[in-house]
DNA sequence: TTGTCCATTGGAAACGTTACCGAAGTTTTG
DNA sequence: CAAAACTTCGGTAACGTTTCCAATGGACAA
C-alpha cells in the first residue's frame, strides 16, 4: 500500500516541498491556482500529514491533554465529552489519559507532556495538594477542573482553576434539609482527605449544621478510607450498610455524590427502608441517571455543559497568551425531587 | 527551563547518542555499567523521550486507537477502562476517539491512522455496514468489539470481532419472559438500522416470540430514528411516552439497553405503573447500575472484564502476526432479578 | 532604462530519535 | 601466536515535516 508524504505530492504537482507545505496548512503566500492544484492532488491520492513529523518540528504539538481519576464516573465523561468537541472545533487533538488512584497527577501530567510535547492540561477530578515546586516544573498552562480546594500557599497565578464552591453548595443542601425539618442528618463521604472535594462538601455539611445550632455527631458521618473507586456504587452500597450497621438514628442520608447515593439506595432498600418516606436521600453532581431513577434524586446540579466549555475555553486562552490563569466559580442548582421529603410535624 | 534530548545526556555522559538510544530501549548490546550510568544521568535531568521523534522514526507508532461510537455509554466507559490498562502493561499508548453519530467509522479510522501511523484500530460500539472495498484500505488490523452483525458477503479473514450472540440472548430474556407467563411483552429500540446491535437484539425478541407461538405485534415495538443518543436514558423515557401513549396493554416492556430501560422506569412511574407489579421491565448490557437501583433491574449482563480484555490481547496477537483474525462469541448471563415478575395465574 | 518592491517559489536546515554499519578492543579458538 | 569471533560502542543517515532564506520574475516608480 502506498503512503504518499509531502514529498511525492510536490513531485506529483512538480512544485517545492514548502509550496505543498504552504497549501496544507493555508499560509497566505501562496498563488491560489498552484494551491488548487496541490489540494486536488492530495485528495487524490489520499495524503494525510504525518502527525509525528509535524510535531516534531513544531516546538510544540497541537494538542492536549485531559488528565481523569475515575472515567468511569458519569460526570466526568459528561465534562470529556464536551471538552473533546470544543478540542476539535479548535483542530487540536485531546490525549484522554487516566490517572491511577496512587498516582501522582502532576507527576502523570510532567511526563505527558514532555512524551508528547503539549500545550496544555486539563485535570478533571482527582486532589490537589501539590508543592508549589512541583507545580512549577510544568511548563504548560493547566487548568483544575472541579478538582476539590487549593491550598492557600499556592500562588494562584500558576494555575487554573474550574469549579463549584463545593463547600458553600454542600451546606446549601443540608440547609434544605433541615429546612425540610431533619436533623438527624447522616453524611456519606467515600473520601475526606484534606483538600478533596469530599472534604470540601462534609466542610460543608457540618457548616450548615452549625448554623442552625444542630451538634455535628461523628457517628453520623460515614467515610471510607478505601483508595480505589471512591466514588463508586459499590462504595456507596457498603459505607452505607456500615452506616446502619451503627444503629444510629437518622432522617435523611446525603452522599456526597450521585453515584454514592444509588448505592447507599439499595442498601437502604435491603434494609427495609424506604426512600423517602423512612429516609430522605440527597446526592450531588446531577448526573443524569439522577432524573430517571424512581424515585429521582434530590442533588446539587453542576453545570457540566459551561463548565467544560468555559474549562477549554480558558485553557486556550492562557496558551494563546490572550489572558492570565484565573479561578472561576460557577452556581450550582439544588435540584429538589422525590428523594426528600419534609418532616410531618 | 531546560528540556534535555538524548544528544543532551549523551554529552553529559561522554558517550554516543546511540548508546543512549540503547539504554533506553533496553538493547542487548551494551555494558551494564554504561546502562546504569546513563539511567542514573537520566533520572537526574528529567530526561523524556520525545514521542513524535520517536515515532518518526520507528515505521509505526507504539500506539493503538480506541474509537467509540457514544462515550457516555456506561458499558463502554467500562471495556475502555480495562483496554486502557492493557494498552499500559504493554507500554503502547491509547489514543481514544470519539465518533460522531454522523460520522463514518471507517473514514474516521483510517484518517486517524494516517495522522498518527498506529499500529491497531479497536472499534468500540458503531455500525457495521462498510463495504469490503473500504474496509480493505485500512492498513492496520482491527478489532470490532460488541458491534453489531456484520453483512455475511464480507470477508471474515479481513477483521476480528469479540461480541455477545446479541440475537440469541435478547431471545433467552424474551423466552424468560414468556416463561413468567408474560404474552403481551413491547420492546424499546431505540435504533434498529440493518446490522446494528438494536436490530439483533429486535430479531431475537421476534425469534423467541415465534418459537412460542406469540404473534408479533408491531404496535409493541417501539423504535426512534432519533441518530442522536439512540442509547440515551432520554430517549428511553421518550419512547416508552410515546408507546404508552398507543394505549396497548403489555404486561413487560423488554429495553435493549440498560439505559434505555432506566428512561423507561420513569416513564412507567410518571403514568402511574408500578413495576413489577403493573409492568415487568428488563435491560440489555448489565451495567452497574441495574444492581442498585430500586427494584433492581432484570438484564443480560455482557462479560466486560473478559471481552475488553481479549479485545485487547487479541489485537495485539494480531499485530505482531502471532494470530489471524478472529471471531469470538461470549456467553453473556441472564440476572434475573427485582423487576420482572411471574405473571400470577 | 534602472532600480525597488512585491508575489510566489524552491532549497535546505533543522526537530529528536532509531538503526545500520563499521571500528576498536577483548576474548576465544585452532 | 595469528585468526576469528564476540562485545561494546560511535558516527551518521534517515523518518516527514516546517520554516527560514534566497532566488526568480514581473510590476511599478523614478
Amino acid at each position: 500500500m502506498f503512503e504518499p508524504t509531502i514529498k511525492d505530492i510536490a513531485k506529483i504537482c512538480g512544485v517545492g516541498v514548502s509550496t505543498v507545505s504552504r497549501a496544507i496548512n493555508d499560509h497566505p503566500d501562496i498563488n491560489s491556482e498552484t494551491k488548487e492544484k496541490i489540494m486536488s492532488a492530495i485528495r487524490e491520492y489520499g495524503y494525510v500529514p504525518n502527525d509525528s513529523a509535524r510535531n516534531l518540528k513544531r516546538v510544540d504539538a497541537k494538542a492536549i491533554a485531559v488528565l481523569v481519576k475515575g472515567i468511569a464516573n458519569p460526570f466526568f465523561t459528561g465534562m470529556i465529552t464536551v471538552i473533546e468537541q470544543e478540542c476539535k472545533k479548535r483542530h487540536y487533538s485531546m490525549e484522554l489519559s487516566h490517572i491511577e488512584a496512587d498516582e501522582d497527577e502532576v507527576d502523570v501530567a510532567q511526563k505527558v507532556v514532555k512524551e508528547k510535547r503539549l500545550r496544555g492540561i486539563i485535570f478533571l477530578g482527582g486532589l490537589f495538594s501539590h508543592s508549589e515546586e512541583k507545580l512549577k516544573k510544568l511548563t504548560v498552562p493547566f487548568v483544575f477542573s472541579t478538582a476539590g480546594s487549593i491550598p492557600e500557599n499556592i500562588s494562584r497565578k500558576l494555575y487554573s482553576s474550574i469549579s463549584v464552591d463545593d463547600r458553600r453548595e454542600s451546606a446549601r443542601m443540608v440547609e434544605y434539609l433541615i429546612r425540610s425539618g431533619h436533623t438527624r442528618i447522616a453524611i456519606l463521604v467515600a473520601e475526606a482527605q484534606e483538600e478533596s472535594v469530599g472534604r470540601l462538601r462534609l466542610d460543608g455539611y457540618c457548616d450548615a449544621l452549625k448554623a442552625h445550632g444542630i451538634a455535628v455527631d461523628p457517628k453520623l458521618i460515614c467515610q471510607t478510607r478505601d483508595d480505589r473507586g471512591h466514588f463508586s456504587m459499590e462504595n456507596g452500597y457498603l459505607s452505607t450498610q456500615k452506616l446502619l450497621g451503627r444503629g444510629e438514628a437518622f432522617t435523611a442520608l446525603y452522599a456526597v455524590s450521585d453515584t454514592l447515593a444509588i448505592g447507599a439506595m439499595r442498601a437502604l432498600y435491603e434494609t427495609g427502608l424506604r426512600v423517602p418516606q423512612d429516609v430522605s436521600l440527597a446526592g450531588y453532581d446531577g448526573i443524569d441517571m439522577t432524573d430517571y431513577i424512581v424515585p429521582s434524586l434530590t442533588t446539587i446540579r453542576q453545570p457540566v455543559e459551561e463548565m467544560a466549555k468555559d474549562t477549554t475555553r480558558l485553557l486556550f486562552d492562557i496558551i494563546a497568551k490572550r489572558t492570565k490563569h484565573q479561578h472561576i466559580t460557577y452556581e450550582a442548582k439544588l435540584l429538589v425531587r422525590e428523594s426528600t421529603i419534609k418532616i410531618p410535624e
